[in-house]
DNA sequence: AATGAATGAGCATTCATTCAT
DNA sequence: TATGAATGAATGCTCATTCAT
């Protein structure tokens, strides 16, 4: 009836956290031959594992994409709070964000990549993300404008959730360049040149 | 831009355009279903042609997808040109520009939807988007924003191509916000926000 | 982005009934390794065509088994109502549809061996089968009997649907034992073995 | 029929008989979804054991399939020998054999389904069923009849294997249509009428 | 004996593209 | 030009089976 074989499997590697690697091959494949031409075949090889095994961690392809964004956005947002917590002045506040915003990016090309270009290639997806942790990133830049206002330092003519979405578009931007280009250059000092602009238009006097 | 055209009449059918009439049907294929869960077939229907018809006009399905951003963004560069030919002031000129920018995609939401989402899924078009016309329309950015930093009226502190990208990007999360959004908002408006803190933060003094 | 090819497909073989082929190949195939081992590809193979040529005439593998009943059934049907309507006597009734169950099976071994064998091997499709040209069939026999009754030359002391799901049970028997064989004795005779016992058990005196 | 039997005890679980516990379990199983569409660790589930377990009492999800089959012919053929080997008279003794027939499947419907509709579903499978305990229990059948046209109650007209075959048919196609029917009526009752009209026709004068 | 994580072969179905008409 | 039937390559996912513990 029914014959199925498996081959002898020689050497059961090792791999501590299977989930976590399975992260990291996907990242680096997304990456590099984009999602809908990424197979899970090569995930798997990448990390090591057979293809089935891949199905013991996440349910499908796209869940292994969502997954990505959720530890990052989630790592990401835990930093932001933490490093800005001790930042009363609230220009300093977004500068430091804008500084993390790009630091964080800049230092891993693949998970830019999958940021920028991957992230964005449905439109379902793009909703789900800005319901997600993508709306609760928006709202620390949101509510630390708001401060600043109610402060004095910033102008209170301005819609904070709008001038929010506006940096995060300019940082956006940078990254996507940055992610786009043939040359090298570090993205991190881009947070000042944006944030040259930004404060001063934001600020009041 | 390529630009074949049909026959002044068809013999059975009466579409003039036939290729026009692809890329519309197209446009509202990708916008709805995202590109790579649309079938050639869905568009051949759509515009009422056989499957492949389509073929006749287009080498590819991907021909179709950057055809349809080479027609629009040559309808905006062309556009745009004209607008701003007339306006003297650095400052009056981005205004112009930024109103165009969303008052455009504001007024047709399929083709938003196809630039700012469906365009954005593959790092390869992605590169050659930028290479393409989309760093022309950057570049009248640019090259504005530069005039005024010569005539004295935009901060020379700054790097016009850093400068014009944090506009664009600004532009562009406006958008993106407006596509996903369920509300049904109009989106020209929010020009005025942007230029609100962009202009503040380039002027002199 | 995507890249599908096909290759250069030499010779285009003209087959004038695709549908009616393809039955034909999957009856074929069924029978030589059973529904679930049997792949699409064997039988488009068998048929001399492309796998997806298979999917242009049928929705699934499943409904490909679907048809191959129908259309038996109907043919079945069909053929056995024309050949009883001219016989008045019920005996003689009852004998030539045992005489045609077991001559058309017997005539053709693949389409036997899918009837007794892969037809039986889900509940729901043997539920549906029931439900549908087998049981307008099961109604022939059973009708025939009630005649008889009424008629005074078959006991009355029996329920008609019993006793036609006897008389289909025990031919039922005679072809499940032949395709299994492996002597290969004609079918056709076994129907006058089964008169013999059932007509007697059924006629009055 | 192998009957290896688990330890007296388990030290951890309180299964006492893993084995006769699988078959139960994918008895259940297999009725309920099909052999096809049952997974071994659904098998494993609902006998609380762990899916690698089912392994070490047999060598493949086929042989358990096989060993439903083995111990219910045995115990149906000891039960059926036992019954009939204070009977004397032929009539009385296939009449007895076909009340076991019924009353045994009809109280558990689960083995029903199994024995008319999952064991129908490969030649394979059907062939070895034929050659093993079934053809021993149609000897039953057929040696009865046998002894019967010796003592001359039965008519001696008739081939005693076909004449066993067709009781056989009969019966089955009772058992099939009960574990089809969605009404729930007594199975056990029907070989009465069974043997109101096979006895008739076998019976001399 | 028991476990259950890991394996990897296997397959139905889709759909971009072609080409004979 | 236009058609649409035919092609066939491509792949996510399942699940029987194994084996280190």
């Amino acid at each position: 009836m029914m014959t199925r074989r498996s081959g002898a499997a020689g050497t059961r590697t090792i791999i501590p956290d299977k989930r976590a690697a399975i992260l990291r091959s996907a990242t680096k494949v997304f990456a590099s031959k984009g999602f809908f031409n990424s197979k899970v075949a090569d995930i798997a090889a990448d990390a090591g594992i057979a293809d089935g095994t891949v199905y013991l961690y996440f349910k499908s392809k796209d869940e292994i994409l969502h997954s990505i964004f959720d530890r990052a956005m989630a790592e990401f947002i835990t930093e932001g709070r933490r490093e800005i917590a001790e930042i009363a002045d609230p220009a300093q506040r977004l500068t430091r964000i804008a500084e993390l915003h790009l630091s964080r990016l800049g230092a891993d090309r693949d998970m830019a990549i999958v940021f920028q270009v991957e992230l964005r290639g449905s439109t379902k997806f793009m909703q789900e993300f800005s319901a997600a942790g993508f709306s609760e990133y928006l709202d620390i830049i949101r509510s630390t404008i708001a401060e600043g206002q109610k402060s004095g330092v910033f102008r209170d003519d301005l819609k904070p959730i709008v001038a929010s979405k506006i940096l995060y578009g300019a940082l956006d931007e940078m990254v996507t360049n940055w992610v786009l280009s043939v040359k090298d250059y570090p993205l991190a000092p881009m947070a000042d040149e944006v944030m040259k602009i930004f404060l001063r238009g934001l600020v009041t006097k």
